[in-house]
RNA sequence: GGCCCCAUCGUCUAGUGGUCUAGGACACUUGGUUCUCAUCCAAGAGAUCGUGAGUUCGACUCUCACUGGGGUCACCA
């Protein structure tokens, strides 16, 4: 049977880092059996709805590669959940609720899991589920690797179809699944928790019940909480803006939740579908480590041509963007070896773009005589470490008082380099300045 | 609080009963290359495998308890 896996994400924002990485595994796991990836959009709270959010998660989505097959919006299937309903309080396991207070939270944690009217028969509201007394509901977690089970008495009776007609995540995932023939659910583990209602009503519905795997949260490496929207930048439009590369990016959030056997690191997206394995789920919740992020996105980087990585410097600087190409390419090699991450390029190329303000206590003693003699070996085109073997010169220091005349800081580019891509007149410009 | 999940270096992890006095990567420290920073290379430090029982000739690997961490308890997803 030909697997199918889905993402299904709510159109209430961007796509945050948990929503990639699930839409990362769920499409390797279908492509590495040469399966359907499906993009499904559940926006089924009208309150919650943004608008603008379903384009937004596609051109996410788009930029890391991550393309679907088919596509479907749960607000055009409607009908499907009414008649899957009704159906199921036709068939005894649901039943219909008119109830006004709907918030079991202001009650307090409740022991009464059975809602009170079960059994009053009504003909309309909302629809619930009846669960049922003293059964165990089990399902084999293909992420865990293992058997996991509840007490139908833990259950509650969850609501499955709104009163305004639109059915709950408990009904619609299961109708959806059912109907789009999904081989393996994977989700977050949130909602791990309410996994034995969907197992009811996966039954109650008939057909194959697609394999169920929940992923491990993502904790915050500050508050060892969950990644939230509140406390954490999260949003993976954020980690593009300026900062990380897509494939560096995407190759970080693979490996949190996820390792191959032999603990290897580095993995383009097709080389992660070929190597892909459900053996290398993880189990336990992996913390969010800037660190290694960064890391990953210097490997990237240096693996970049200098054209490709020239014009994401142009995209960040336009006052770089401006220069001519033959500059800009030189500046771009120099900068290649150097940056984490590409908005650290702003910082290290600000000199060759404005004067800097030079603070003298940064120059050693002698800065005025290296200077001076730095002019007239620029001015004569000389190879400047011809003059510190002439003078005996310190080579550090004696290079330093040049780096920090032409760019006002200690690190920098290399200052040969730097100065021929500045010019012989502005570097010379500089240098008279401090004497 | 009920229910559920989890537990190997600071972090991500390898490890599926003996080859583990626990391996790799990031971060950290030191040395080399070098005009600084970085890259690259080399070396080092860093985990009595959460605790306690049990099973076994033998446990990081199996079982149980405890502790700790996380999640979840809506006519939201």
């Amino acid at each position: 049977m030909k697997v199918r896996t889905r993402f299904a994400p709510s159109p209430t924002g961007f796509l945050h880092i948990g929503g990639l990485r699930t839409a990362l595994y769920a499409y390797a796991l279908a492509k590495h059996e040469k399966g359907d990836f499906i993009l499904r959009i559940e926006d089924t709270d009208q309150k919650r709805e943004v608008s603008g959010a379903v384009e937004a998660l596609q051109n996410t989505l788009k930029k890391f590669g991550l393309n679907w097959d088919e596509f479907y919006v749960q607000s055009e299937r409607l009908e499907k959940y009414k008649k899957a309903g009704e159906l199921l309080v036709k068939e005894g396991h649901a039943f219909y609720c008119d109830c006004k207070s709907k918030n079991a939270k202001a009650e307090g944690y409740s022991t009464n899991l059975k809602d009170p009217c079960r059994d009053k028969n009504l003909t309309k509201g909302a629809i619930k589920l009846k669960v049922p007394e003293g059964k165990t509901l089990i399902y084999f977690d293909f992420v865990h690797q293992k058997e996991i089970s509840w007490d139908s008495n833990t259950v509650y009776d969850a609501t499955l179809l709104k009163s305004d007609g639109y059915p709950t995540y408990h009904l619609a995932v299961a109708v959806d699944d059912l109907d789009m023939k999904i081989t393996h659910l994977l989700r977050g583990h949130d909602w791990l928790p309410s996994t034995p209602i969907h197992l009811l009503v996966f039954e109650y519905l008939g057909g194959k019940r697609p394999e169920i795997g929940h992923l491990t949260d993502i904790l915050s490496s500050e508050t060892g909480k969950k990644l939230s929207k509140r406390r954490d930048s999260v949003f993976a439009e954020q980690f593009l803006d300026e900062e990380y590369l897509p494939e560096a990016l995407l190759n970080f959030v693979m490996l949190l939740g996820w390792a191959p056997k032999d603990n290897r690191e580095l993995f383009t997206l097709s080389e992660f579908v070929e190597n892909f394995d459900i053996k290398g789920f993880q189990d336990a919740n992996p913390r969010f480590f800037r660190e290694k992020l960064d890391w990953i996105n210097g490997q990237y980087i240096r693996q970049l041509s200098d054209e490709d990585l020239n014009s994401k410097f142009q995209d960040i600087n336009s006052k770089f963007a401006d220069l001519e190409k033959k500059k800009q390419l030189e500046i771009t090699k120099l900068l290649k070896e150097r940056i984490k991450k590409l908005s650290d390029f702003n910082l290290l190329t600000k000199f060759f773009f404005e004067r800097p303000v030079v603070d003298k206590k940064l120059l050693g003693e002698n800065y005025k005589e290296h200077l001076s003699k730095i002019i007239k070996g620029i001015e004569d085109d000389r190879d400047l470490m011809e003059i510190v073997k002439e003078n005996n010169f310190k080579t550090g220091d004696f290079f330093m008082d040049l780096r920090i005349a032409i760019t006002g800081v200690k690190f920098t580019p290399p200052i040969n380099e730097s100065i021929d891509i500045l010019g012989k007149e502005e570097s010379i410009l500089r240098l008279k300045s401090l004497l």
